[in-house]
DNA sequence: TCCGCCCTCCGCCGTGCGACGGGTAGCGCC
DNA sequence: GGCGCTACCCGTCGCACGGCGGAGGGCGGA
């Protein structure tokens, strides 16, 4: 059984360029075309296709808007695969957010556009080689932060841990004295004992340590009150 | 031209399985397998593969020191794409940093292997599904964050969001005084200011909010003296 | 022109903070 | 038992921090 396929691209030529590759496979059938955001809504709608080729720069909404909509109300199996000219960070993080399975850049070679289909069709997720590496990279800064800072965190005994969560969470000495039940001059003796330890001078940069050590990450707490 | 492969896995009932199903494919060729960390390098190095299929768990050497050995010293265009039973996140981690080109897991149908090899052959990057969603999870978070919060971060002037970027720095009012070349009475005056804007109360919880809000990031910064 | 906003600077005052010294309990070792 | 080490818990004291009020200048819009 074929995969049935929807392209999704504004410039006539250049759909029909990427229909006359995927034709050349006859494990892939172009069911559907569209040339902007709200004809690949109506299309994905009536035709059902398995993998959707979308196209970002579009007239009347962009195939980011059109993504995230076509993923709201799918009710079958659709995977969309984002195929763009350009690969900045913010359209790679909306694709993922809109619910996107690749984003691949229009320079790869045809073979690949097969294969990418094929690819996302199976369930799988695919990124162009470039956006991964920077993913890779964001992910790998994390991880040398962690082990290069966090044998710092390890002169800290499990209480002046807490302490240093605590003051990560913006709390004051005496609301950590009454979260912990202990005195706030405790509270104090630890908080200086973490200072001479780790080599700081306030607070303040205890709250910078411990984001920067990954004992507390951003996105895990409220703030404000 | 055959895309020449590389299959190390302990277990030689599960490599020949690999071997066997990579097999019926004429555009790919099993050159080579290894049975243990130490095996894959070595054989790496003899008969310089395309792509090296690679198990996490195996004696001697895991799969994923193995696989950053292979990276660092490989003068051909290697690259390598984990297959394990698990997907814990530091395997995830730890392989990405080794220079893994994909991580899928051993569940995924016979002919997906063959697309999967095709895909990192071609210099993509492949990972699992549920790994995939746990990254995309990560990034949208993140963005999720930054239009929550960042709105009020709209609220401050300018130079209130470089006292800010400063305190988040860690540095005193004195400090950042003598870097923005005005008095210290004024960075008093903005800090103030930015506390009642923002609802906070001390310069700590301005450091949290300056990383909640995606104003500084871990890793930009580096903390001690 | 007047009004509002931003940036800059100054004083005063109360307080939370951090440095310093000291105390207690547990634990291993000779 | 005596000694050393560590973790944990209190006091006191000087000081930077933050709240509050005020003031001047630049800049743009009603």
């Amino acid at each position: 059984m074929s995969i049935r396929v929807a392209v999704v691209d504004d410039q006539a030529l250049v759909r029909g360029g990427f229909v006359m590759m995927l034709g050349t496979h006859d494990d892939i059938e172009v069911v559907a075309e569209a040339g902007t955001g709200i004809e690949a809504i109506e299309v994905a709608r009536t035709h059902r296709p398995d993998v959707v080729l979308m196209d970002i720069r579009m007239p009347d909404m962009d195939g980011l808007e059109a993504t995230s909509r076509i993923m709201a109300d799918a009710d079958w199996g659709v995977r969309v695969l984002i195929l763009t000219t350009f690969d900045p960070d913010e359209y790679v993080y909306r694709a993922l957010r809109a619910g996107a399975s690749g984003f691949v850049l229009k320079d790869i070679p045809p073979e690949q556009l097969a294969t990418a289909v094929r690819t996302v069709a199976d369930g799988g997720a695919l990124l162009a080689p470039s956006i991964t590496r920077r993913l890779i990279g964001q992910f790998s800064r994390r991880l040398t932060i962690d082990t290069a800072i966090a044998e710092r965190l390890e002169r800290l005994t499990d209480r002046e841990r807490e302490v240093v969560t605590a003051v990560a969470r913006g709390a004051s000495n005496s609301e950590i004295a009454s979260d912990l039940f202990i005195g706030a001059a405790t509270v104090k003796t630890h908080i200086s004992s973490v200072l001479t330890k780790l080599g700081l001078r306030d607070r303040a940069q205890i709250v910078v340590f411990a984001y920067e050590s990954g004992l507390v990450e951003a996105g895990d707490r409220d703030i404000g009150h």
